[in-house]
DNA sequence: TGTCGCAGGATCGTATACGATTTGAGCGCG
DNA sequence: CGCGCTCAAATCGTATACGATCCTGCGACA
């Protein structure tokens, strides 16, 4: 079973300190985590290291690396002695996350109107547009992911480092958990994206903080946490710990 | 220059999921991460990969993953061909650590208030008499790093393993800020936590997310935030990139 | 005398090698 | 026929090796 991951990658790498080229663990790693947020590769997926150093023509030192680094954003579960594999969140995890979201991105949503300018409203507005453009064709995988960056684009804007930091590991994890207990689209997602992007624009602080914590509560509301057999992957996760 | 790393060290591997036997890398961890939390290697300090392997009589392999792990947490810089330094936190990282902070322990507290239990409550008080004998022995360092795990024990009360691991990141973070900046005692800090204790076992949630709130802004105002000679390291860091 | 250039050494990045652990299959026995 | 055991293949954990990069100090030249 080959692990089908792309040759052909966007750079991951969002911690260039130093503006650096891009390091081949950097592009493993881009490729990697788009390959699981757009579900190419699914939940409790063996990660060998073997296979994907061969795949990409590199030693196990450095997927092991990559390994390591997707391991601490939650995106990949390391089993010691056992080998790497896609996250699967658990109910409580997606619990978790979105209600951490809903904290810091209405700080971010907040920092965000007082910072606001032109060119980042532009940029805001180029990001609606792919996202329509994106769920006009039926790119679900693509969707969520550019829904996404919006979340994270919008950290960028408040100026604040570590919020942006924090939720791109969030969101990477966000994007997981929506494609695994996916129920239904949240209604008119892209809508809130827009009002949201209108009331920030607008300066109405109060009124986009309480459009991103009700756009977030309503993604979550969406989700389905029932019972869950998700189909062939390890037993003991599923029968719990 | 040796490093003058101590040898007998406490388990400070926190992630042990299957509670298997703390690894050699865990050990090294905790071990650094205490001699940086306690000072004993200060902001820039280099950490070369061959004299902590030789120290702990384990090659460079387990020691680049430890290090990378640190740095992933923001206590190590790493810098590409020149190895690993004791970070050295901005002012603006400094703000927003404790901005951050403010945001995520008054959910946090709130969680406790509601999560409470009398074992919980004893094991904080339990804390707050090692935070006094340390305050007491005149151990600054001990302090911080009491003080700092405190904070923890709250957030594994509230429940919440999510907002657990973030702030361990940036508790430790936070020492070292607290260690670079340090101007003044904040007054009665400990006095703070009684308190603190006090209305989280009386039930009082606003109360207890007030005196939170306000600790932890009287932290940060009694940093020093000025211009920082802090003698001695990186000169491309203090001129700014 | 000060600055520039150039080895030499130290340190990091990556690949490879080898022992350790897990896993799954085959086989014998109840 | 099912269960447990043994052993081999696969995979991981760790150490080591080698090439690449960077820092340092010394000497030549303006």
């Amino acid at each position: 079973m080959g692990l089908r991951l792309p040759v052909i990658v966007d750079a991951g790498g969002r911690r260039a300190a130093t503006a650096d080229t891009p390091s081949k663990a950097d592009r493993i790693r881009g490729a990697l985590l788009t390959a699981i947020l757009e579900h190419r590769l699914g939940p409790g997926t063996k990660l060998g290291e073997d296979e994907i150093g061969s795949l990409y023509g590199v030693s196990r030192t450095i997927v092991r690396g990559v390994l390591q680094s997707l391991a601490h954003e939650g995106i990949v579960d390391i089993e010691k002695n056992r080998g790497a594999f896609v996250a699967h969140p658990s109910v409580a995890d997606a619990r978790e996350v979105f209600e951490a979201r809903r904290l810091i991105e209405a700080a971010v949503t907040a920092l965000a109107v007082e910072r606001r300018a032109p060119a980042a409203i532009a940029r805001l507005r180029a990001h609606l547009e792919a996202e329509r453009q994106a769920t006009e064709e039926g790119d679900r995988a693509a969707a969520i992911r550019l829904s996404g960056e919006f979340h994270i684009e919008l950290a960028r804007i408040a100026g604040h480092r570590l919020y942006e930091t924090i939720l791109t590991e969030l969101v990477a994890r966000s994007s997981l958990i929506l494609l695994i207990y996916h129920r239904r689209e949240p209604r008119c997602a892209d809508d809130h994206h827009q009002r949201l992007v209108d009331a920030i624009e607008a300066g109405r602080a109060s009124e986009a903080v309480g459009l991103m914590s009700h756009h977030l509560a309503e993604i979550f509301e969406a989700l389905d946490l029932d019972v869950r057999p998700t189909g062939g992957h390890s037993l003991a996760e599923i029968l719990g710990p």
